[in-house]
DNA sequence: TTACTTATTGGACTGAAGTCTAATATTTAT
DNA sequence: ATAAATATTAGACTTCAGTCCAATAAGTAA
């Protein structure tokens, strides 16, 4: 578990660096799947074992480099905030829809690349997609113990249905907007 | 749109069925990442070429495959069917969830390469994603008229939310049982 | 300084997708 | 029979992901 059981080369931070910046800056770019792994590490200036001895994927090196840009990428609603949770939910997803119109090519391609990749599949979902369906998921029981949302439901089922319903919409590229956040609420919290 | 305006020699529909027959077998004994358009072309024993003659990708084949083997896979619900329409709905995705089960693999291969390939995109949504969105919607207003289904409800968006369900689950490689189907149908149908 | 350890580099190699082409085969129209 | 049109075949070629390796670089411990 050290970082450093003995000596030895240490990795380079400003390679891992530049190779973040790389993949996203070209993603944007060019889109997911126009860009290659040789012209990201090309472009960071390293070598392309470089960019192999730290990911397995173009998928595993995006993820990190989304995670690394945005800490507060969408981030968890406050559990302390008062207002109705019908508010907090809305603002979250409007949020969330944001993002995924800005960044909805990268998230449809690592998406696929899990359905590819198996070993992608658990990283992504372990570190991805169960933390945000937990986001959801807190959300509702709050609302539960608020007296707001019918404690006779289920609350993982909902957040799941919920994500499902905007998982759909994103990957049969269809626009997600306020619309269809409020349209969310109202099916599911009502 | 004659099939021939012209002379000229015809496709051979000898090579089409054996390059769709052995798609199916060696994407479902492989599984379809492990198969290579070579290697379907030579078990069907014909050159690559003709493959590509006939679809574009990996995905085109074996979506056209698919459909060939199940005209009936998982069929629309009949309208005439006078039993409840959350009996009718049990039943339709009871089945979508057998076939799911039995072609999870395929299904997710098939959605990967739409978010991949924009062509494909458009094949897929147009000749399976819709038509079955289509099933459900049709039910949905079929269970209005016979006010078994609020008339205040978008069946549209409704559908949508049950398709999203099981989506994220299928690509999540999460179960899709019959306990699955009666969580929706309490969730959106009651 | 020297030995050891690990990272980086550049290049070779395999396998697969996809494009292209020339030669050949199979059909219809004359 | 011959010409015209289209399909099939085999193979060359490019690009990319992924693996592997030997030489070199950059640290630590003695």
């Amino acid at each position: 578990m050290n970082k450093e059981s003995t000596g030895g080369r240490p990795i380079s931070a400003q390679a891992s660096a530049a190779l973040k910046e790389a993949a996203l800056r070209l993603v944007r770019a060019k889109g997911y799947n126009k860009v290659s792994i040789a012209v990201i590490a090309k472009e960071a200036g390293v070598a392309r074992q470089t960019l192999y001895n730290r990911w397995n994927t173009k998928a595993d090196l995006v993820l990190d480099a989304l995670f690394e840009e945005a800490q507060n990428y969408a981030a968890a609603p406050s559990l302390n905030d008062t207002r109705d949770s019908r508010v907090l939910l809305e603002e979250f997803l409007t949020n969330v829809f944001h993002h995924l119109t800005d960044n909805g090519d990268m998230m449809r391609a690592l998406i696929a690349a899990a359905q590819i990749d198996r070993a992608f599949h658990d990283t992504f979902y372990a570190k991805f997609v169960l933390p945000r369906d937990r986001m959801i998921t807190d959300l509702l029981r709050l609302a539960q113990t608020r007296g707001e949302f019918s404690s006779d439901r289920n609350a993982e089922l909902v957040s799941g249905f919920i994500h499902g319903a905007f998982w759909y919409r994103l990957l049969n590229r269809k626009a997600l907007n306020a619309d269809f956040a409020r349209a969310i609420i109202s099916e599911f919290f009502d």
